[in-house]
DNA sequence: GTCCAGGGTAAGC
DNA sequence: GCTTACCATGGA
């Protein structure tokens, strides 16, 4: 099954590039492969903002709408007033087309307790082989990315071997902590912005950076502001009097990433 | 081989 | 409150 979108704007492969997602894979230029939800999606871009999902017109409205958070209009990103801002004006012009992804909270807090200290592709290789090793596998050869409980009962040598280091017991004890239930991801989902930053970190190895990766990549929080040594090395390179928050607010963490991706493509990193 | 990566923690002030 | 040493691994 097959349904053709009209999304405007959207770059499928910037935004599977973005270091946001750590399953979203390549195929060719106009084709990206997608591993999220449990399910696998593949994505072919027709040209002139068309899209073809290989997926039924009830999954699209049940999965990947709010996933590529298909209900904002990216174009006001265009129209936000930067003023003198040049630097966040060519940020979001040569970034143009990333979407700000809604993915799952579990596999999201996880990928960015691994991600400290670590290279995307590093992050990317321990998804994956957290998923071969403890998903599930369907009847098309994928793996699901495993659920708390999975992890929860993994023996650390196990999930070493995915490549974890020092993360290790980071990821064991958050996983035990969720399958307890003494922490509720879905129930994070109502809180406001500072009490749900407050709340996930009190997850082993989440500090305010990896917290503010999930609320702006899970949680659809557009004012959250991650700082990596990328946004830092921006924020004293180009914004040494301060960095003008307030001019952009609800679309902040769009602006973040905008400038993340930005950050890396002068520096060489694609 | 060297350097760096979407940082956090605990110990020391 | 604020600095600092240390953390395990892989990719470039």
């Amino acid at each position: 099954m097959r349904v053709q979108v009209h999304i405007p704007g959207f770059d499928v492969g910037m935004t599977a590039d973005s270091g946001q997602c750590f399953r979203f894979y390549n195929v060719d230029d106009n084709t990206h492969q997608l591993y999220a939800k449990g399910r696998q999606l593949t994505i072919i871009s027709l040209g002139n903002d068309q899209f073809d999902f290989d997926c039924s017109k009830d999954a699209f409205n049940a999965h990947w709408f709010d996933y590529f958070d298909l209900a904002r209009d990216y174009a006001v990103l265009g129209a936000v007033d930067a003023g003198e801002d040049s630097y966040v004006s060519k940020a979001i012009r040569h970034a143009k087309g990333i979407r700000v992804l809604k993915q799952e909270p579990f596999e999201t807090l996880v990928a960015f307790i691994i991600s400290q200290r670590k290279s995307i592709p590093a992050i990317k290789t321990c998804m994956e082989k957290l998923a071969v090793r403890f998903g599930q596998l369907d009847d098309i050869g994928f793996y699901s990315f495993p659920d708390a409980k999975a992890l929860a009962m993994a023996a650390d040598e196990d999930l070493a071997a995915c490549g974890l280091g020092y993360r290790t017991p980071y990821i064991k004890q958050t996983a035990q902590m969720i399958a307890r239930g003494e922490l509720d991801l879905e129930l994070f989902a109502s809180l406001p912005d500072e009490e749900l930053l407050q709340q996930l970190m009190r997850f082993p190895g989440v500090g305010k950076k990896v917290a503010s990766c999930v609320m702006l990549f899970a949680y659809q929080r557009m004012d959250a502001f991650p700082v990596d040594v990328w946004i830092q090395r921006v924020l004293e390179t180009h914004y040494p009097e301060g960095f003008p928050y307030e001019r952009y607010p609800g679309v902040l963490g769009i602006i973040q990433q905008n400038l993340f991706v930005y950050a890396r493509h002068e520096a060489g990193r694609k």
